[in-house]
DNA sequence: ATCCCAGATGTTTACGTAAACATAGCATCT
DNA sequence: AGATGCTATGTTTACGTAAACATCTGGGAT
């Protein structure tokens, strides 16, 4: 046994045709039932796996289903791909996923290379793509959804939340505490565009406010509590010192709280801060981190409900923006 | 154009034979200038994309590599995805993956699933599995590479640490530390199985040295931060109160050392702790906890590169424990 | 006895690609 | 001039599966 064993083979085995055995194995068609043990005894025997590749080329249609993510190495991200995941595998799809670090180039690429598995149906980040994203996409038919963003023009239907509006409603809130002077700290500038937007939310409100953003801290690499931890000495050592920081996300702030826990710094006398995904790590923090709730795990699962549907059904003649919306959660630390 | 131009409708479009442009787009064999241009021409014109599908069915191998993860919801998985990814994505490989959600059974059914894409390779959790998927494994001929553990029979190479080890070093320093009242913090007993050998380490280890387990509070559901702190406060509620707690990884712990932080218990004087995986976040606590550091991103990497070999090189005859080492880091609980 | 029909099974074909095997054109060498 | 050897291109075929269509068998109706 050689090579993996087709119907053909199970078919000589049972004294059959392969079609025969096809019809027996999917249980479609008539088919004694002498036949039907000889079969599939003969499957068992050779142990027959199904070849879904042949299946899928004559079929002109797979189980597939495409997932281009921002990164692997944020919490968040794998949330959303777990909704995604849980929810295909309730109809026997195959989630096919890659990573664009952030860059609208390698999801070029990557885009190119997921839809030449035929998907039936593929799951964007963000609602920004090349233009040769978009034609590929458009190109090939499949059913496209993005997630996190609302903030621009989907390309079918996007499932998220307006990252601007995010921004705004926690600049409000800190506002409303009498909080003027504002620091900020992010990553990615430029490459985690929803991370931007809110910043941009933020800043506007603040300054529409008559408050200020003293300094603003942006770094190169991944987030995580360590670079908020130290972000946050950094800002604090600084000669022009904030009120308050927001984060672009829970991860950075918690490093922030942990600063303060660790030096003895007051919150939020000292300092406040606010983040943006609420985690569920943040419920066990000693001190309640004031956040914004996101849909992480229900965008995933919308999304792919939506890409799962036959083509027919519901498909909406503009692009929707399906708001899941989001929610301040508030905390001790403004 | 209502469906997917194939090489067929581009050699119409340029005139050509439908070998020609198989060819031409994979630069093989010769062509001439003029005729290059035409069907790369044609090509773009009609948005050609290549069926993959059918590339791996003729050519009877395919650029996947299947894995197996226990969960989505353990960062610890996603860091082993991470490292999977990245390899993968270098040589241009696809993962295919799927979640047993720490089910053997439903690791069988997912691994026939994913074995019938017709995968170069398989990675799997852990070393125990049904006979059925050790068979379908060994039928299919795909390489295959098992993470996480070493303690067992691999099928052919796993690559990771000794987790009932990990189990006994903890143990033994605690021990050194004078500690000989413990209480231990898991989940899915029976399911996870890696987090089981740990535990009978440190048992093993503790009673050796007559110490002893004072309480094992194992839950089911998720492991967490919250699920950590709410487990601490039961176990120093209870009567028997132990002096040091074992947890079955960080996130649970860190929710222990939040509990004393928020309840002004003492770390390690009123309590010890120990986790278990090392993850980034502790660097930011204010309270370093005492762990042991697994190799996440690496057992990713290097199960990648060892499925992705060709069959002839460096197949080792026997199966190998490739053991990537754990460290203890003493942090400041205990 | 004849005919019809349904159930059971077989044969042909197509899905898109690429290896293997033709073949045609043309320059080079003797 | 004829043989030789490239280069550029075309034709056939196979990969494994399943729809569509074909065939055969036997029982029931007339």
């Amino acid at each position: 046994m050689d090579s993996r064993p087709t119907m053909g083979d199970i078919a000589a085995e049972a004294g059959v045709s392969q079609m025969t055995v096809s019809r027996v194995l999917r249980g479609t068609g008539q088919a004694s039932p002498d036949v039907q043990k000889r079969v599939e005894t003969a499957a068992r025997k050779l142990g027959y796996v199904p070849n879904r590749l042949a299946t899928a080329l004559r079929d002109e249609t797979t189980p597939l289903i495409a997932v281009a993510l921002a990164t692997l190495g944020n919490r968040v991200f794998s949330e959303v791909l777990n909704g995604v995941n849980e929810t295909l595998a309730a109809q026997r799809l195959q989630p096919v996923f890659g990573v664009t670090e952030y860059s609208l180039q390698r999801e070029e690429e990557l885009v190119r290379d997921l839809l030449s598995w035929r998907p039936r149906g593929i799951i964007l980040s963000g609602l920004e793509h090349t233009e040769a994203t978009r034609a590929a996409i458009r190109a090939s038919g499949v059913r496209v959804a993005e997630v996190m963003d609302l903030d621009g023009e989907p390309i079918s239907a996007a499932f998220g939340l307006s990252q601007t509006e995010a921004g705004r409603v926690t600049a409000r809130h800190m506002l409303s505490k009498g909080y003027r002077r504002f620091g900020y700290i992010g990553s990615q500038s430029g490459r985690d565009l929803r991370a931007d937007k809110r910043l941009a939310g933020f800043r506007q409100t603040v300054r529409e406010a008559g408050g200020q953003m003293v300094t603003e801290h942006v770094f190169d690499g991944s987030s995580s509590m360590i670079a908020g931890r130290r972000g946050t000495q950094a800002l604090l050592d600084a000669a022009d010192r904030p009120e308050a920081i927001y984060y672009s996300n829970d991860d950075l702030a918690a490093g922030g709280i942990m600063h303060c826990l660790a030096s003895g710094i007051s919150i939020p006398q000292e300092l406040a801060l606010a983040g943006f995904n609420g985690l569920a790590f943040l419920e066990a923090l000693p001190i309640r981190l004031t956040t914004v709730e996101t849909p992480r795990l229900e965008m995933g699962r919308r999304a792919a409900l939506y890409v799962m549907q036959d083509d027919h059904e519901t498909e909406p003649a503009a692009p929707a923006r399906i708001d899941l919306g989001f929610r301040l959660i508030e905390g001790e630390t403004c």
